[in-house]
This record gives C-alpha cells, structure tokens and sequence, in this order.
DNA sequence: TAACCTTCTCTACATTTGTAGATATGCAGC
DNA sequence: GCTGCATATCTACAAATGTAGAGAAGGTTA
C-alpha cells in the first residue's frame, strides 16, 4: 500500500465522487463532475487512469465494457497528513485560527455548534482520563 | 486588486514565512525556508518573483541592493475560499469530520480544548442574537 | 450480421510548479 | 579605483496537472 500517495484538486473531485458512491463507471463520475464544471468526458477518464496509476482506485467490477471503480485508499488514510499541511501553510499551524474562519464563514447553526461542543467535551473527557 | 489568486504550495510556504515576519528580503527568506527543505536560493527566489507577478506579494523597502518583500494579500483574504475548497474536497464538506480529524491528530491538550469551547459559545451567542 | 452507440485506450499539448545554473551588477572594504 | 561578495536577473528544464481529440473495440439492436 502506497503511504506517500499525493492527489491533485481534481483527482480529489473524483475520489469524493467515489467515496461518496462506493462505487461508479467512468460515464457515472463523469455525469456527477459535469454539474460542478464543464468538462469532457475524456478528461474525466484521464484523470481516473492517472489515480489508477497512482493505485488510489481499482477496477472493482465490470459489466459489459464498462468498468467500475471503487477507492483504494480511505478518505480518513488521506486527510491526516493534508490537514496538517493545509493547516501549516494557511493557519500557521494554529488550529484555533482554522475555527476561527470556520466558525466566520460556514454558516453553522445552533445544532451544528452543539455537536461540536458534545466531540470537545468527549475530547476533553479522553484527555484526563 | 487581484481577487481570484491562486497559490501553490511553496508560494504559500513564502507567503507564511512573509505573513509571519511583516517582511523580508529574499536571502532571508531562503534561510526560513532551508529550516525545513533544502532548496537553493534560486529557487525561493524564482518563487518569490512569482508571488510578485501574481501581486501576492510588494517590495516594501530597499535596503542598497537588497530587496525587501512584504505580503500585498492578507491572509485572511486567501484562507476562506481555500477552506471551503479543503473542506469539501476532504471531508465532503462536512466541517464536523474536520473537526473531528483535528481532534484525532493535533494532540490538543484541555486548554485548547477550553479556548474553543469558548469560540463555540460566543459564536452560539451571536446566532441567538 | 451490419450499423450504431458507448466506453475505452492512446496520444498530445498548454500551463503550472518545483527546481536551479549562469551571469550580471551594485555595494563595501582595501 | 579595484576586487570580491552578496544579491538580483534571466533562462531553462523536468514533472505534474488540466484538458481533450482520434480512433479502436465491445455491446446492442434492427
């Protein structure tokens, strides 16, 4: 299993697409892609190859010619390392500032807060034990 | 003033190293930057002439021949559509699942915790109002 | 079974990004 | 004024990324 693995903007488009569907054909990925910009369906299949290549997805059935892909690496196998990055590079490192501009432009309601208040406290429930 | 900028990785890199010390010429800058990866000085360089095209970056002052560079773009102004964009290409959009994965791997200690707790009911407060 | 449609494969290309060398040039001290 | 050093400028290049067309080839249907 590649650990270094590094996606770009796009080849995350898809793998949300994937992780959010389990499973999709490249026509499938592409129709889903379309709605949020104008693109051709052979760039959709290019990018699905080079994430092939990369072994972040696998061919995970076939019907006909068509095949289907499904993720090989997890969502939670990828964030940990591009949050700290991310994190680092527009925080500063400082995961207050990051909630901070949560908090200032996502448009969280009160339930939204509360749960958020119940994962710290259980957070903080785990520190002191 | 430019408002659709995109930065690259390493442009951020010098971005911070500018946001954080106000300003700095380009040997100091390559200097903050060999702290964490050894480049040449070209390099930085090269980047540095970039950020100035892209006018994230100024020459603030000249001190005889040497340049000194400060940010033209806060970071503020580039960090909420960059979030959005993290947001929903790592954890779908869902700003709990980052919080969570923040939680997960930043070792917060209970005083963190406290501090956010804080901006949590501020914010609730602000909702209600 | 021939024609058509869909999907795949292959190839290509412009742009961005990371990287750095070669060279020019202004300043500081002798 | 000359010499050397520090800094800037210019040019270059490989790899990654976004983008897509041309054409092959497996299914489907009349």
């Amino acid at each position: 299993m590649k650990t270094d693995i590094k996606l770009s903007e796009f080849e995350l488009d898809v793998m949300n697409i994937l992780w959010q569907a389990g499973k999709a054909s490249a026509p499938e990925v592409h129709e889903k892609i379309k709605l949020d910009k104008d693109v051709s369906y052979s760039t959709v299949k290019t990018i699905i190859d080079r994430l092939e290549q990369k072994e972040a997805v696998t061919r995970a059935d076939q019907q006909g010619r068509t095949i289907y892909y499904a993720p090989a690496i997890e969502r939670e196998a990828l964030s940990p390392p591009l949050l700290k990055g991310f994190l680092k590079r527009m925080f500063a490192g400082d995961p207050h500032k990051m909630v901070a501009q949560l908090l200032a432009n996502e448009q969280l309601d009160n339930s939204d807060i509360e749960q958020l208040e119940n994962m710290l406290a259980a957070h903080k429930a785990k520190n002191n034990k």
